[in-house]
DNA sequence: TATATCTCCTGCGGGC
DNA sequence: TGCCCGCAGGAGATAT
């Protein structure tokens, strides 16, 4: 499942084999795949074909790839299941390809997405808080690996915010790139249980938090991302795997590598949430709407 | 306005 | 063998 460390993974694939290519032509295979490109495929089409892409950009999950001269981009979200890969022109298609863009000197650029949550959309740059980005992904914080995160302000946030740190590290306005998978394991890592309050953590245990995200996306950025399938590759379809350094995430009753309690999985905002009963004991008073 | 819940989608695995 | 159902989950839409 794409998370930050997995989409730069990704940003860094197309950074070094497509940034400097011209677009010659687009073929949309999936309407869904552009979903959010409201004018349909035939203006995305038209305004990617004949532009060169100058860079390849990321924030939390998102990834763009900046046209020049029309000073746009390509948003690109992986969703659960998206993949970018770099392919000869005359290799086949794969069973979800979705989108292709043909680069020229036979190289392909094609969506793969099984799942069909991620996509392609066309967005203008805009310049916000002095960094530029699709007006489409403005609305999204900055994540823990930006050089501009701002901890103080991001902690600031969370403390005038009455809702689960779970829920709120999953929120990408307040923190981007943290995904189901790494806010467990950084819950784990800083002892906390995803239903405490945010208004009830002590700045000390959200700075925690939150510099537990960065370490865990650090350590799966150096193992190459997260995987449990083969649904996530890079653009080069190669699979990271820092599934084997995970602590909580998807080890249901095997030991805590802390304590040696089993670890407990618990429903959570319609999806599964890890964690360790010891190490991070649950609020004594629970939120009323979370039912358990 | 802030927060919570629902919905979209496909493939896999388990139960019958 | 084949059918049905639950599960996985990011993010926008909708409800509270």
């Amino acid at each position: 499942m794409p998370e930050l460390p997995e989409v730069e993974v990704v940003r860094r694939g197309l950074e070094k084999f497509v940034v400097g290519s011209t677009v010659e032509s687009v073929d949309i295979l999936h309407p869904r795949a552009i979903r959010r490109h409201v004018p349909g495929p035939a203006d995305l089409a038209g305004r990617i074909v004949g532009q060169r892409i100058c860079a390849a950009e990321r924030r939390g999950k998102y990834l763009w790839l900046v046209l020049e001269p029309s000073a746009t981009a390509i948003v690109v979200h992986l969703g659960m299941s998206g993949q970018m890969l770099v392919q000869p022109e005359d290799a086949p298609d794969e069973k979800h390809l979705r989108i292709r863009a043909r680069l020229g000197a036979g190289t392909d650029l094609r969506f793969v997405d099984q799942r069909t949550f991620g996509g392609w959309a066309i967005a203008e740059m805009v310049e916000v808080d002095g960094t530029p980005v699709p007006d489409s992904v403005a609305h999204i914080a900055r994540d823990p690996m930006d050089p501009r995160f701002d901890v103080e302000s991001v902690v600031k946030v969370l403390r005038g915010k009455h809702t689960e740190i779970k829920r709120a590290l999953l929120d990408q306005t307040v923190v981007s790139g943290v995904g189901n998978i790494y806010a467990d394991e950084a819950l784990w890592r800083a002892r906390i249980h995803g239903t405490r309050l945010t208004d009830k953590l002590t700045g000390p245990q959200l700075r925690q938090v939150l510099a537990s995200a960065r370490e865990v996306m650090d350590a799966a950025l150096d193992q190459g991302g997260t995987s449990f399938d083969a649904l996530y590759v890079n653009v080069n379809g190669e699979s990271g795997y820092f599934d084997r350094s995970l602590h909580a995430y998807g080890r249901e009753d095997e030991p805590c590598d802390r304590c040696g309690a089993p670890i407990r999985r618990e429903k959570f905002m319609n999806r599964s949430s890890y964690s360790c009963p010891v190490c991070q004991p649950p609020p004594r008073r629970r939120s009323p709407r979370t039912p358990g």
